[in-house]
DNA sequence: TCAGAAAAGAGAGCGCCGCTCTTGCTTTGG
DNA sequence: CCAAAGCAAGAGCGGCGCTCTCTTTTCTGA
């Protein structure tokens, strides 16, 4: 498997890796735009057509790097979110969204190559959806667990999207019920708009206080979800005490 | 002015337009990163050299359609909205995002050049600012005229953010109280996450009935920032005063 | 009016790019 | 042990952004 058998096969993983590393330097340092295979190879030591035997386009490295940086964004939401697991709903919701923000903020160029406007002519094969779903399953994960506690209400959907949520509830979270899930992926896609406006700079003249606006915004999302916040077991919790002072209005339902 | 003196000043606008009309069709067909400066000095009979003394630079044409397509889009949502100018607050708000989305649809690599990764190392200059600005001013102004209406509210900040949307506040809308500025803010990001998520494919196996999907997301968002959608004509609508089967919990505030 | 300034087009060229093809060398497996 | 397969290297093709030089055309003001 990963150790195949000869000292051939081990050096061309390395090297793979190799390429892979090197890129995902110059693709941090620099951009996709700017990511040569020229530049990477002599980076490396080798001649450019070299570099083909291991990947035979600039695309299908450019492939391989969004998958990683798929994998490294999951990792970092998955890891973010085992850390408050025992929290509240409310808790865990804001914690993915917080850790997908602060990747994109240290990954600009990573983030721009998954969520940005996809490169040249390229349409993503489909090998980047399990890596791509991670965050998305963190976040019905999330609600689930919320649901089995009764803790989700959405009001009623109008008759015209009944369909679509009930075909989208099937596809992804059969036990959810269909308004929820057609919140969720509502929320899921609003969430990499507040991410992608602040790292491409629409709100440069408009937000300055950037964290705090993003987790209030995030708390409403998870409002807009349906996550009922029940006031934190403590009755008396007025000032402060409050997890973070993002409360806001009540959301309740049905 | 614009008929500027000699036969050289109307021969250079000519030029300068056929330039960029021809860098938009190919912008258009083949995306922002295949825009090439040779190809479009082909495509115009003329030697690639002589472009540049109409452009300094590839940036700098690119630049000019950024404006462009900012002023394209903000066109199409205005004449959008002027056909509904009559109607409530929610078939504006409405109509203006449906009309951004259609935009996109019709124009996916002028909306990726615009709202996708900035292209290479690019970062947009001032120039853009004003055009980059229509959209938004619409949203400010439809939600400007239902809180005249006293159709807007919103529950209180959380006084983490209170500083921060007071600062929006008197940037953007010094009329309209802080906490909807801030829900308007985030709602006018949110837009466009779910626009770019349908352009860019992240939808392609979870939603199906996009345009009914973006409708409803739509009306969600105008919730968000506390338009208030009243029974329509009926005085006394305390309790169940929800326009369609898209009410939320209560927005209430100050 | 007419010479000099300014603007514009044309061409050659530099260094980069993605990618291909051919040529030899090394590892591998029957 | 030897043929097949894997691999590095080099040369080369066409395309790119951009610069520089040279010539022609137009404009301007004394």
């Amino acid at each position: 498997m990963s150790t195949a058998r000869g000292a051939r096969a081990r050096a061309r993983i390395e090297v793979t890796a190799a390429i892979k590393d090197e890129a995902r330097r110059r693709l941090a340092a620099e951009g996709a735009a700017k990511l040569s295979l020229r530049a990477v190879a002599r980076e490396l030591g080798m001649v450019s057509s070299a570099l083909y035997r291991y990947f035979p386009s600039r695309d299908d490295l450019l492939t391989a790097l969004i998958i990683d940086a798929y994998d490294s964004l999951g990792e970092t939401a998955e890891s973010a979110h085992a850390e408050v697991a025992d929290a509240g709903p409310r808790e865990r919701w804001i914690a993915v969204c917080v850790a997908a923000r602060r990747w994109a903020l240290e990954h600009p160029h990573e983030y721009a190559l998954i969520y940005g406007s996809p490169v040249p002519g390229y349409t993503a094969p489909e090998t980047t959806i399990p890596a791509a779903s991670r965050v998305g399953l963190l976040l019905i994960g999330i609600v689930r667990d919320a649901h089995q506690g009764q803790g989700v209400a959405r009001p009623p959907l109008p008759t015209d999207l009944k369909v679509e949520a009930q075909r989208m509830t099937a596809e992804l979270a059969p036990d959810l019920p269909p308004e929820v899930v057609a919140a969720l992926v509502a929320a899921w896609a609003q969430l990499y708009g507040l991410i992608g406006f602040e790292l491409f700079g629409q709100f440069n003249r408009v937000v300055e206080d950037r964290e705090t606006f993003f987790r209030h915004a995030a708390d409403q999302l998870a409002h807009g979800v349906g996550l009922i916040f029940p006031r934190p077991t403590r009755p008396n919790a007025a000032h402060g005490a409050n997890g973070r002072g993002t409360d806001s209005g009540r959301a309740n339902g049905a």
